[in-house]
DNA sequence: GACTTGGTAAACCGATCTGTTTACCAGTGA
DNA sequence: TCACTGGTAAACAGATCGGTTTACCAAGTC
């Protein structure tokens, strides 16, 4: 993921832009021409950087895979060394980006509900997306020492990704703070290993 | 919700049709040509019957509603009396939804994404159906007489969602069987009112 | 100055979109 | 038999889509 480390200059330049328009106005809705409209590049120039639509696409997921990583990842892990700690921070960021920003969502899924079964290359990137999203919360439960940090990790992904949902639906942050709890319960109730604990078991 | 009981004949017909191909191709990925492409029912009589597009997909909509009732309330109902034991089935009754096939997400919310911000009849429908299944969560809730019945309710509803989205994007419904050991863990740690309790406290 | 590079602006092409119009056909009742 | 009703099939209009082409322009560089 976030594999363009290269890109740079008038490309970049596109693909932010782009970013920006298909997150207000959705893939199929948006045409090229709106959606570097005001921008002052011009459709020729789009086409020498991208193949098609569908690649411009593509690259605008690939740069949105890095945003995430800036976004929400090193904010949470600036929330401290305690695993817990950084998986209520994932929460709380992307409910303070809700609350400054209503329609946003993940772009990734967005293109995903929209290109399943019509275009996988991106299909494959929101699905990748989402994975990647789901991976950094095992790998946080793994920290926790608790038991079974991959159903652990999932069932909050779950509930990340269905509040960010709702949150878009309702046009509210609301449901952060409904998952936040549940989550918090859910990290309070999970099992401890009973013999043999895994690495860093804080013991709380 | 679900307002279309006197839709019938022909007019029901379309949207039955229609339904199905805005579930798998999206709503603005397809027109109203291949929407109704091999029905034997022509562009013409569509117009005839609904005056656009969005009155068609608000049509659909409303349909969907009363499909939501049939095919996921009814059947969780007859789980018995148990309200835990019904919340399961939802889970359960879709998932096996999605095992038989893959494609299919919650077309209020599909709708609700690609129009949100576009088109207020159709976002609204969208929000309207992510209400109506969270009130009845709360219900269910309610009649479990758990402490704080709504927030536990849309903390389901919001792993309901997330499961729904998931399985959705990684086309595979394992995401309903975390999110079912989550629910069972949130009923099982939820509290219970200090005083006057409601019925059925299993107490396990 | 001539030539190249990298860009904008805008016309253009064929396809497709929403929505309308025309022509035709199959029943049905008087 | 004749008119009417409700429908299909298909052409059509105007807009917009993805994508290409043409014309122009500005900045370097020899």
């Amino acid at each position: 993921m976030a594999e363009d480390a290269e890109v740079e200059g008038k490309k970049l330049e596109i693909i932010e832009w782009a970013s920006e328009r298909f997150y207000e106005g959705g893939f199929h809705a948006t045409g090229i021409d709106s959606v570097m409209a005001g921008s002052g590049i011009s459709k020729r120039t789009v086409y020498k950087y991208f193949s098609s639509k569908e690649a411009l696409i593509e690259a605008v997921l690939d740069h949105y895979g890095s945003d995430i990583v800036d976004e929400l990842f090193t904010p949470a892990r600036a929330a401290g060394h305690d695993p817990r700690r950084q998986i209520m921070a994932f929460f709380d960021i992307r409910k303070a980006m809700i609350d400054e920003n209503p329609i946003r969502g993940c772009l990734g899924i967005k293109a995903s509900q929209e290109y399943v079964g019509k275009h996988d290359g991106i299909a494959e990137r929101g699905k990748n997306a989402a994975a990647y999203v789901e991976r950094a919360f095992i790998d946080l439960c793994e920290q926790t020492g608790l038991a079974d940090p991959v159903n652990l990790g999932k069932q909050i992904s779950i509930l990340f990704q269905g509040s960010l949902l709702l949150s878009q639906v309702f046009g509210d942050s609301a449901p952060f703070v409904a998952a936040r709890a549940a989550v918090a319960s859910l990290l309070n109730h999970a099992a401890v290993p009973s013999r043999r604990p895994g690495p860093r078991t804080a013991k709380k």
